[in-house]
DNA sequence: TAGATTGTTAATCGATTAACAATC
DNA sequence: TAGATTGTTAATCGATTAACAATC
């Protein structure tokens, strides 16, 4: 299985988008340059972005929706679904937890822990909240392989120490930390600060060149 | 005041959170080899990444932690603290409001907004929520120019219409939405689709790759 | 057939890394 | 002074865009 580029791994998802939607409309085939245009992303680039897919079009035509939106979901893996475990209910934790559009994209939390006595016993949204004291026991018994961190700063490499422990290959990092792990142990983080920076630069940026001279 | 590349852009927190833990340790010069070491961004990078805030080292030395962690600061206006409104009070907005963080990012939240009435009338973390019928007026009347949308996509236009109307210059958007704005109009997304897409094809690789043969 | 769209190869562009002179 | 680190220029790398032959 061909490693695909990042970029084009993270543009994937809003081709998807851009068929589901227009699959609604009743269309049933779509060029290259109409989800081009429909996503803002160079022709070419689409192109190039489908073919790590492995789809094939054809000339004149273009590609059935159909062919597309299962190619792609081939692609990421995302038609057959994995277990996850959430650890953190806090607000974030809970926002995840009701995210119904998880399953449409391949995973699906089973189970969520928290520190906190409190929540523990509970389900939310379907989902059972266990406490810390549940964690290996269950991850490795249920042979999990992929976990959420959306717990505080300050437990985030811990909890994460605790999941490689027990067999998980993969993180979803939802905290500002950066996890210090065996190289082999797949990281994705959500990096907020990372986007605001670019807001904040931009706005600074803007706010800067409009304002009269005179005020600087 | 010059545009400074966005993959620049999105190191420069990384850096930031390195020099406050250097400092805490009580270090009072760091070069740029040590950053690079602590982030896993190359020593080039780093010094050129640098450069782009105008800071200068001395070399043999360095640079003065202070004096880095401000240029980074001042590169990014993360020291002057801009008001913002939030709209969509879910479990998402509710963690934002909650995340004492922002404000040491050139941002705060000064009110958030929900369509639901319930919420309505209440205070969260300090900060009150007001229904959508007073938006319009309020953030017209305490020029606010940056809106952070956390509601459900089917609001997510509506709302970014109704702020850029009134004067917002800039979005945060937590929705996987592609908002449809005028160019001049700021917008970051916090994609999480494209980080699970990357995560999922990491994941699906691994195990094609790491399975025996005879199961594929 | 003619024209549009595909898939692919070549050219360009931008970002990363390497090399090196300047200097404390 | 010698050595380490800076800032910057040059080389490399990868990703994007342009060009074009193949084909339905």
């Amino acid at each position: 299985m061909d490693s695909i580029p990042i970029l084009t791994l993270k543009r994937l998802p809003k081709y998807l988008e851009t068929l589901y939607q227009l699959k609604k409309t009743g269309i049933r085939t779509v060029t290259a340059t109409k989800i081009a245009v429909f996503t803002d992303v160079h022709m070419t680039q689409v192109r190039k972005d489908l073919a790590y897919t492995g789809v094939v079009g054809t000339p004149k035509v273009g590609h059935r929706i159909d062919d597309l939106i299962n190619a792609i979901e081939q692609c990421l893996n995302w038609n057959d679904v994995s277990s996850c475990f959430l650890v953190g209910v806090g607000h974030l934790g809970k926002a995840l937890m009701g995210y119904s559009e998880l399953s449409r994209k391949g995973l699906r939390i089973i189970a969520a822990f928290d520190a906190k006595p409190e929540a523990t016993g509970s389900y939310l949204h379907g989902i059972p909240i266990y406490g810390m004291d549940k964690f290996t026991n269950l991850l490795s018994r249920l042979h999990v392989h992929i976990g959420i961190i959306t717990t505080p700063a300050e437990a985030a490499q811990e909890v994460a120490n605790l999941m490689v422990e027990n067999g998980v290959i993969a993180i979803w990092n939802f905290t500002p930390v950066k996890l210090e792990l065996p190289t082999e142990i797949i990281v994705e983080n959500i990096d907020m600060s990372a986007s605001l920076a670019v807001l904040s630069r931009r706005v600074a940026e803007k706010l800067y060149n409009t304002a009269p001279r005179d005020l600087i």
